[in-house]
DNA sequence: TGTTTACTCTATTAAAAAGATAGGGTAATA
DNA sequence: TATTACCCTATCTTTTTAATAGAGTAAACA
C-alpha cells in the first residue's frame, strides 16, 4: 500500500510543477488545494527540500518551489525518498539491500526470484516517468 | 513491503509443490524446513485451504496438500489472497476498488495515473507466473 | 474403544509503523 | 519591528503486523 506520505508528496510536487511561474507557494495553499493536513505536509516538503528537490523561502511571500525541471525529476528518485525501497523485499533492493534473516540462500528462494521480477517491472515504470509526465496526465 | 504472511505463504506453497508425490505434509515439517513460526503458519495454511488452494487431512499421517496443479495456480490469485490488493492505491484496484476519500477526481489525479501504470506492470508479472514457475526457479 | 496425532478455531498481546497534532523557534521581508 | 511562513522537536493515537497460548475436534490405528 502506498503511504499517505508518498501520495501527498507526489500531489504537492505535481501542484508545484503545474504552476505557471516558479514563484514560492505557501504550504497552506498546497495543503488546502490538495486536501492534505498542513502539519503533515510540512514535514513532507521539508524532506523533499533536504533531498534536493525543493527550495524554500521564508517570510512574507515565501514558500516552496521546484529546484529542477520537472522533466528531470525521475519517479525512481521521488519514490525512494518518499516511500523508501521500490522492492517489496529487502533482499532484492538495489538501494536498500539487506539479507533476509530467515532465508538461508537467496539463489534458491522462490520469493526472491518472484520479487525480483516485480521489482524490475516497477523500475521500468518509475524510470520512464518524470514529474512532467504526471502534470501532463492531468489535462 | 511484502508481509511475512505472504512470504511464508509463498514459501509453503512452493515447498508443497516441490514434493514428489502429493501426500499430506505436516505443518511442523513445513515450518521447520522454511524457518517459519509454526503457529503463524497454521493460520496462513488455513486461509489457503478456505480459499481453495489447499486440502487438509486430520489425524495421523495428516497435513496439507495442493488441490490444483502448480501450473494452474496463478500468482495473481495467490497474491490477492495473501497480500490483498495488487494495486498500491484502492482507486486503481481491480478487485478491491475503493474511492479515495481525499481525492475529488480520479481522472485528474496524478497519483492515480502513475499507480495505474505500476499496477499494470505488476499484473503482467503475476499473470505470467504460476506456482510451477517458482519451483522451477529453485533448481 | 481408546489413545495419539495433527488440524481447527478463538482470543490475546506485543511490537512496529503510519498518520496526525501541538507548540515554540527562527529567518526574511516590508 | 512586527508579521509572515518556514523550521524543528516531541508527543500521541490508531492501525497493522506478527506472534503466542490454549482449548477443541476429526481421523487413524492398535
Amino acid at each position: 500500500m502506498l503511504s499517505k506520505k508518498t501520495k501527498y508528496g507526489l500531489k504537492a510536487l505535481t501542484y508545484l510543477a503545474g504552476q505557471m511561474d516558479n514563484k514560492p507557494v505557501q504550504i497552506a495553499e498546497i495543503a488546502q488545494h490538495e486536501n492534505i493536513s498542513q502539519k503533515f505536509l510540512e514535514s513532507i516538503l521539508l524532506s523533499l527540500r533536504k533531498t534536493g528537490f525543493l527550495g524554500s523561502k521564508k517570510g512574507k511571500g515565501g514558500g516552496y518551489y521546484l529546484i529542477k525541471n520537472p522533466k528531470e525529476i525521475l519517479m525512481t528518485d521521488v519514490m525512494r525518498i518518499l516511500e523508501g525501497p521500490i522492492a517489496m523485499v529487502p533482499c532484492v533492493s538495489l538501494n536498500f539491500y539487506e539479507k533476509c534473516s530467515d532465508c538461508p540462500d537467496e539463489k534458491t528462494c522462490s520469493v526472491h526470484a518472484l520479487m525480483l521480477k516485480v521489482r524490475d517491472s516497477a523500475l521500468v515504470v518509475y524510470r520512464n516517468n518524470t514529474l512532467a509526465d504526471l502534470v501532463i496526465d492531468r489535462s
